[in-house]
RNA sequence: GGCUCUGUAGCUCAGUUGGUAGAGCGUCCGACUGAAAAUCGGAAGGUCACCGGAUCGACGCCGGUCGGAGCCA
């Protein structure tokens, strides 16, 4: 059986899918627990990801934790892959997966039938070098000319999207695309379990969450990985790029708070936007002291 | 007490010679198919400190009141 487990950062997603696993467990199944946090791949990038430490994981295997350097950059494509082969080991095994992340891309491209044309490195470089010297405009009219409602759809200034689609073009000879289906295809059968909170409560949460991240050691944290270096992807992790700029003297300490909480609050109106798209999700308030036996109630009157 | 500057959106500020206001950030909403903690889009916010005056018409001109900042005493 294949569950999932998302909701917007702060929403205690990890403690739900440890007590989800351990009620599992006491009904004489076994369940494991698949990471789907594209910044908690990376080794070395605990107190800013929240990861929850390996004591704390109440001996559940947890999966795709730590298997990136931060030096390497993350993708979506390679993680589809292997999160669907821990997947399946795990359900082969007949126990049950329970897939846990707020990176929504990354969950919906194990859930769902997302299909990742493949990438060419020179012709990405190519095209970033374009976008560099041209801009988003120029690259706008020349995805126009060859997928115009790709074009239409991410828009004349989304430099980052425009590169994607004219690579795939490219690449394939097909258009882009509009965007994500109306009908998403499921992967396998699955049950969706979403953490909610309304507005204001999740900004006091995350705001508290931030501030922690800073007294349980985020900047010392920073300070180790710099040497060795943080690629593209780590760098950009909320929390580690304003500790670096404090690390160098460009913002004090509450500067850096304050923009990484700026930060958090954008991602999670994100997470919250991307996932309430998914289809048969059920919603549990993040604060009902029920929720684990609601979300029991709801896997277990899941088909099959 | 005197002189100078100043009071425009939640914040920081633009507003040419008078024709009832804009930006960035924030806030709220949304998009999203190989960096996604990324990258973008949209919307809502203002009796232009207050009172009075001249004017067809004032954020803008004149007078006053209140509040800031600096300098001189």
């Amino acid at each position: 059986m294949l569950l999932a487990v998302v909701g917007p950062t702060g929403t205690g997603k990890s403690a739900l899918s440890l007590d989800l696993a351990e009620r599992l467990r006491a009904a004489g199944g076994v369940a494991e627990i698949v990471n789907a946090d594209a910044m908690q791949l990376y080794r070395g990038m605990d107190v800013g990801t929240a990861k929850l430490p390996p004591a704390e994981r109440r001996g559940i295997p947890h999966h795709l934790l730590d298997v990136l350097d931060p030096r390497d950059e993350a993708s979506v494509a390679r993680y589809q892959v292997e999160a669907r082969a821990v997947i399946d080991d795990i359900l082969a095994r007949d126990a049950a997966a329970i897939l846990v992340g707020g990176s929504g891309l990354y969950v919906s491209s194990v859930l769902y039938d997302f299909r990742f044309p493949g990438t060419d490195a020179r012709l990405r470089e190519r095209l970033e070098a374009d976008l560099a010297v041209e801009g988003p405009g120029m690259l706008h009219r020349r995805l126009r000319e060859v997928d115009p409602v790709a074009a239409e759809a991410i828009g004349a200034a989304n430099g980052r999207r425009l590169v994607r689609a004219l690579e795939v073009v490219e690449l394939t000879g097909e258009p882009f695309g509009a965007g994500l289906g109306a009908e998403e295809r499921p992967w396998r059968p699955s049950v969706t379990i979403g953490l909610r909170l309304d507005r204001a409560r999740l900004v006091d949460r995350l705001d508290a969450r931030v501030a922690a991240m800073w007294r349980n050691g985020l900047v010392a944290e920073v300070e180790g990985l710099l040497p060795a270096g943080l690629g593209v992807t780590a760098r950009r992790a909320i929390g580690y790029a304003q500790a670096a700029a404090q690390l160098a003297g460009e913002v004090t300490e509450a500067e850096a708070v304050e923009q990484a909480a700026l930060l958090t609050r954008k991602y999670a109106r994100r997470q919250v936007s991307w996932f309430g798209r998914f289809a048969d999700t059920v919603w549990l308030d993040a604060d009902d002291p029920r929720r684990i036996d609601a979300a029991l109630a709801a896997v277990r009157s899941a088909p099959g």
